[in-house]
DNA sequence: ACGTCGTTGCACAGCGGTGTGCAATGATGG
DNA sequence: CCATCATTGCACACCGCTGTGCAACGACGT
């Protein structure tokens, strides 16, 4: 009994237990990125640990998917809000956005395709502040006439949101679009000229 | 035995069985359309039919996916195929197509779910062909310098496809956007500017 | 009137995933 | 050295969906 402040005691079973807890989210990830359909044994073995283990650290399969969106909406909301407190204008706003959730983007691809169908409430709730959020800034851009108004900020801002996913899932497969790419597409559909979105875009960008 | 000419004999149990087939068929559409790990149970009970009924039609699930499948690729082929064969600029030709293309895009949104999972790739072949033909016709537009290079055709034009399906999708359950809010968000996307975008758009737009 | 045939309602087996229970194991901490 | 505890490797029941079999029923065609 040494645990004086409010560190909940490290020791080294209870590291290697949140190792494992680590390794079965980031793996679970993967998995379900490439079928989300795949079942908790498809999760354990890509882990290297038995199925009950999982059930272990996640009482449920909901369970799993809600601590992984909860981590998805943590990064996100993280690069967001440091963005929206920017005094920048809505399309350098936009660009930056997306170079900065380019790499998250290709992660969660899967909390795309887990929106509809089966947990779509659940996550849906949870991915709620995101798209308040992403609203927010394209509805900025509009009232400035930064992006053009051919359809209401909620709904252009979804759209624009999904095709960064879209590229990025596209990404995985053929290889060839990068951040640049998507920043210049998602621009383009919000209504910025295209000069201004090649300017805009950043240089060159890993394409992962 | 009166059937001369190569009609298959109407009869009324003829017809009555088509009948019953197409309406399980439409019914797959809204059904599935909804969710798309609806069970066969459900499109029966949907249908107005019992399970048992809807196999003495589709012997498997499959069976029913895929004339779903064919009946879409039809139907698209229909409108591009007409659409190609205009010398019209890709420009106009897209807001063309998009324009004829969006009832039935808003039918057949459940094939872009189905698309992955489970059924990938039997849907992936038979939908080759329609992907070809907006390739193509992207890349025509690329090569006279009408749409923006800021992606290769083929991943821009399944990018700018999906954006149609999308919207026809949030127009399901938001009511917003109508075919002149696709039109004019995808050809900004292709990189045409604003200003042709908004004319070559179609006037008002029947929002369904 | 009689046979055909689509439909029905029930049965069943099979499969795959979920979630739980429990004894055994082995490493860690006291 | 001993207790704890995460992990393991089985076991099991439950569920929902798929696909099939079969005996009715009833409408339609001849």
């Amino acid at each position: 009994m040494c645990n004086d402040g409010a560190v909940p005691t490290e020791t080294s079973r209870t590291r290697a237990m949140r190792e494992t807890r680590d390794r079965i989210l980031d793996v679970a990830l993967d998995v379900l990125g490439e079928n989300p359909d795949a079942g908790m044994g498809d999760v354990a073995a890509a882990a290297g640990v038995v199925r009950r283990t999982v059930y272990g650290h996640f009482p449920s399969r909901l369970d799993l998917i809600r601590t992984l969106t909860e981590r998805a909406v943590a990064e996100m909301t993280a690069v967001l809000t440091g963005i929206a407190a920017s005094d920048a204008a809505a399309d350098a706003a936009w660009a930056a956005f997306v170079t900065r959730v380019w790499p998250v983007a290709h992660r969660y691809r899967v909390l795309l395709a887990l929106r509809r169908g089966e947990y779509g409430d659940a996550i849906h709730g949870l991915l709620g502040p995101v798209d308040d959020l992403l609203a927010d800034l394209v509805a900025r851009g509009q009232e400035s006439h930064v992006f053009a108004r051919h359809l209401p900020a909620a709904a252009l801002s979804q759209t624009a949101y999904g095709v960064v996913f879209a590229l990025a899932d596209s990404a995985r497969s053929h290889g060839t679009p990068d951040a640049r790419a998507a920043t210049v597409t998602t621009l383009l559909m919000l209504g910025v000229p295209e000069e201004r979105a090649v300017a805009l875009a950043p240089p060159a960008g890993p394409d992962l």
